[in-house]
Order: C-alpha cells, then structure tokens, then sequence
DNA sequence: GAAGATTGACACATCAATCTTT
DNA sequence: AAAGATTGATGTGTCAATCTTC
C-alpha cells in the first residue's frame, strides 16, 4: 500500500480555491440584494422553486432534498419556517402514507415571483461585473459534470 | 428609468447553478472525508492554514477575515473554539493596542499537517472523479477574476 | 429491516449593541 | 468619528434518536 497518498498539484488547489470563493462571493452578493428589498434568503427561494417547477401536483420532500442537496433534517426545519410564513403547504401523500407533498401557497407564488425579480437582476451584475459572456458560457461548459 | 431589470440568460443560471452545486459537493466530499479521521472541519483548516502562511510572526484577524471572506464576529467565534482547542493564541498587537496577533500552537501547526494529509488527497480525488487535468487548469484561469 | 419524515438537545451563525483605541 | 474586536440574544444547522409506513 502506498504510504502517503499523493497531495493536490497547484492547478488543482488553485482551481477548488477560486471555485470556493467565486461561490461564496456571488451567494453573498445576491443574498444582500434580497436582504436588501426585504426579500428572503437564497435558501427559501431554492426550496420555493423547486416546488413550483414541479407542477401543481407539488412534490415530495425527498426530491427536494435530493437536487438542493439538503439532509432529511435539514429540509424539514426549513419547510416549517415556510408553512409558518404561509408561503408553503404540507399535505399527506395519496400514494405513500409515509411521505408528504409540499405546494405553494398563492403567497408562496408571489413571494417567490418577488425574489426573481431581484435575484435574477443581482446574480447578472455580479456575474458580467466579472467574467465575459463567452466566458460565461464556458463555465458552465466545465462545469457540466456537476449539474444534477 | 428601466422600470423591470433584465432577467439572466440561461447560459448565466446555469453558470451559477454548476458553481454552486460544485462547491457545495466538493465541500461536502473533503468534510466528509475529514470527519471520517476525527479532524476539525474545513473552517478550521482555513483558519489555521491563514496563520501558518503568514509566518512566526502571527496574523491580523481582519486579515484573515478578508482572505476567508468571514464577518468579523464570525472569526471571533470561531478563534474562541480554537483558542479552548489549544490550536491557537491570541496575542496583543504591539504596533496597534485595538488589535490582535493570531500565532499557531505546537498542537495547532500538527493539527494543521495532519488535516492537510486527509483534505489534499480527497480534494484530489474528488476533483479528479468529475474533471480532466487540462479542464480543472482551464476552470482556474477562467475563474481567475474571483481570486483574492 | 429500510424508507420517509420529524424532534430534542446542542453547536454554530447572525444581528445589533458595546467597548477600546486610533 | 472610524477601525478593531467582542458579546448577549436569538435564529439556524446538526446529530442521534424516534415514529410510522413500506
């Protein structure tokens, strides 16, 4: 066996630092501009959308968890924060007893309308303030073997 | 005035959504691999890893919290839990009485080598699992505007 | 016994207020 | 008044244990 397991060349380093950073510096961004129009975070938007793109059946919390890569626990505090702001519903599940399906309420559509309209705008400049479309574009290329 | 502000062309949401799913998973690989070996988490590594950088001479915490992008009440906190893990000393600023110096313990500096052994090979791996060497260089430079 | 989901106890993060020195 | 840093109160995340249904 090989005693010491070979430790990261720069350009590995250097590339997991900066994709840390421009993570964390893009989230920051955009989280201050919702924070800034009495919106809220980035994590209820997530969780709201993921249940309006699924449709009006709503969806099971494990899918949810599933993309947004949340632990069981982790969903369930944040979707009762959401029933407690009326933007979300919990209703048992028809085919498995077990599960539930989340909806949105029309508040719940509204808010998360709200959000986009200036999510959306911040995440543009925070993005064009620092890479070229084409750039942009090529990112997201790279980046494919990540997407869910 | 524009009355509604452009929303992002696909290419950019799935720019960001990639970035963000990339960090969060690679983060939750070298965590995970960490806490497997009884090793503090990545904050701590990163804090460690600011002040042993700087050299004998300690470090600044508004400096480390530019570098790591933390408030600063979020680096006071978390040097108080390694300060009581015996990683760390606070020390008074010589050249500015409101300040502090940041120094690394004995303990702290081999805490610091050992998790560097468990994190680098993992980062390794995980990058390693999803992107080609020449794609991960590519990704750097793209990524060079969110260096520090 | 495993999957879906929740909960009590505790760790950590955040906000606003504070203190000291510049 | 501003910079460096900390703190009390409170909100959010995490772990292990639990409950129900499959």
């Amino acid at each position: 066996m090989n005693p010491t397991p070979p430790p990261p060349p720069p350009q590995v380093i250097a590339a997991w630092t900066r994709l840390a950073r421009a993570a964390a510096t893009l989230q920051a961004e955009v989280e201050a501009a919702l924070k800034a129009a009495g919106l809220p975070p980035l994590a209820w938007y997530d969780v709201l959308w993921e249940i309006e793109r699924a449709g009006p059946g709503g969806i099971r919390p494990h899918a949810v968890e599933a993309r947004l890569l949340l632990p069981q626990y982790g969903l369930s505090r944040l979707v009762d924060r959401l029933v407690a702001a009326g933007l979300v519903a919990r209703a048992p599940c028809p085919d498995d007893r077990r599960g539930l399906v989340l909806t949105l309420t029309p508040e719940g559509e509204a808010t998360r309308a709200r959000a986009w309209a200036v999510y959306g705008p911040a995440l543009s400049a925070a993005m064009d303030r620092r890479l070229s479309r084409a750039d942009t574009i090529a990112l997201a290329r790279l980046l494919a073997p990540f997407a869910p």
